[in-house]
DNA sequence: CGAATATAAGTTGATATCAACATAAAGGTC
DNA sequence: GACCTTTATGTTGATATCAACTTATATTCG
C-alpha cells in the first residue's frame, strides 16, 4: 500500500521538464527586472505589456494577449493599475463597437522613454552574467528557443470561445 | 513636448529581452501541463513543488524556496491549498524549533505517481513540437540556458534579511 | 549568562494568472 | 428582418507572486 515515488523520477522530471525550468528562468529574471523598474513604480511585466502597445495603430485586447501568450482576461486585470496610473487610455474602437484599443498616454510614453536606459543596462548585466559561467551559452540560441516555447502555444483557446467538434 | 517612444526601441526589447520571452514561454507551457494535469486538480507549479519535496529528508522552506527560484514566501502561500488537500503535510524540525519540514503525504505520493505518466506524455508531444519547427532545436541546448537564467538569479535576498553595509 | 545579531518563518497588501461564467455587438442564413 | 453563430470583452473566484513588516528561535560575543 505504501505507494512511494522513487527518487529517479523526481531527478527525471528536474533534469528534463522545460515546463519546470521556465518558470524557474521567469521567476528569476522577473525579480531582477522588477528591482531595476522599482523606481519608475512598474514591474517587469508592466514594462513588456506597455512596450507593446507602442505601435502606429494602437492594438485591441485580443491582439495583444496572444501576442504576450497571455490569457486575455489576465490582460484586462493587467490593464486596471496602468490605467488608474494614467499610463495606458483604453479607447472604443472606431468601427466595432466591441473592441477597445489600448493605447500609451503621454505619460507612459514619457516613462518608458526613461525607463528604456535602465532595461538596456540591466539586460547588459544579465547578458554578462550568462556568458561569464562555464561554457559560454550561445544567447541568441536560447532567445530563438525561448521564443519558439512562446509561440509555439500562444493563443489561449478560451474556454468560452467554443469550436465544438460536434455541431 | 510630445515625447514618444521611438518604434525602434519597442522592436529592440521585443528581438532582446530574455525577461519578456522568459515570461512568456512559462506562460505558454503552465498552460499546456495545466491543462494536462486537470484531471488530478492539481497546476504546473503544484506538480514541480510536490516533485522537489520526494527527498530522503523532507526539506525545509528555506531550503526549498532557492531551489525553485521562488520567494520563500510565495512558497508558504503555495502550501496552503495542498496541505488543505493533504498532499503535503507541515512538520516541525527535530532540533530546530524554527523550522519547518515539508513532507509529501501517502496522498501526494500517489497523485505524483499517477501524475507522472501523464507529464511523460505531455512533455513528449512538447519535444516533438519544438523538434518540428522549422530550423531544428536543440533541446539540451535549450534546457541547459533555462537552467542557467534560474540559477543565475536564485536566492531572493529578502528585504527583512538585510546585510547592512552600514552597522 | 545576557545582549546583540542572525536565521527561519508567517502576515498583509498589491498585482498576476487563468478557468468558468456572462454580456454585448457583429455577421451570416433564410 | 428574425434567428443563430461568432467575436470581443467583462466578472468572479482561486491560486501565484513578491515586497515590506512582524514574530520566534538560534547563535555569537563579551
Amino acid at each position: 500500500m505504501n505507494t512511494v515515488l522513487p527518487f529517479a523520477a523526481t531527478l527525471e522530471v528536474r533534469d528534463r521538464c522545460l515546463c519546470f525550468r521556465a518558470q524557474r528562468a521567469a521567476r528569476a529574471l522577473a525579480r531582477r527586472f522588477d528591482a531595476a523598474f522599482r523606481p519608475f513604480g512598474i514591474t517587469n511585466g508592466q514594462f513588456s505589456l506597455m512596450m507593446s502597445l507602442n505601435r502606429p495603430e494602437p492594438p485591441t485586447i485580443g491582439e495583444v494577449a496572444p501576442f504576450l501568450a497571455m490569457d486575455r482576461t489576465t490582460l484586462t486585470a493587467a490593464l486596471k493599475p496602468l490605467t488608474r496610473q494614467g499610463l495606458v487610455e483604453i479607447v472604443p474602437d472606431k468601427t466595432d463597437a466591441r473592441a477597445r484599443r489600448l493605447a500609451l498616454t503621454e505619460k507612459g510614453h514619457a516613462l518608458l522613454t526613461q525607463a528604456l536606459p535602465v532595461w538596456r543596462a540591466e539586460h547588459d548585466a544579465v547578458d554578462r552574467l550568462l556568458l561569464a559561467l562555464e561554457g559560454a551559452l550561445d544567447l541568441d540560441h536560447l532567445r530563438d528557443g525561448l521564443g519558439r516555447l512562446g509561440e509555439a502555444n500562444r493563443a489561449a483557446p478560451h474556454a468560452s470561445d467554443p469550436k465544438g467538434e460536434t455541431p
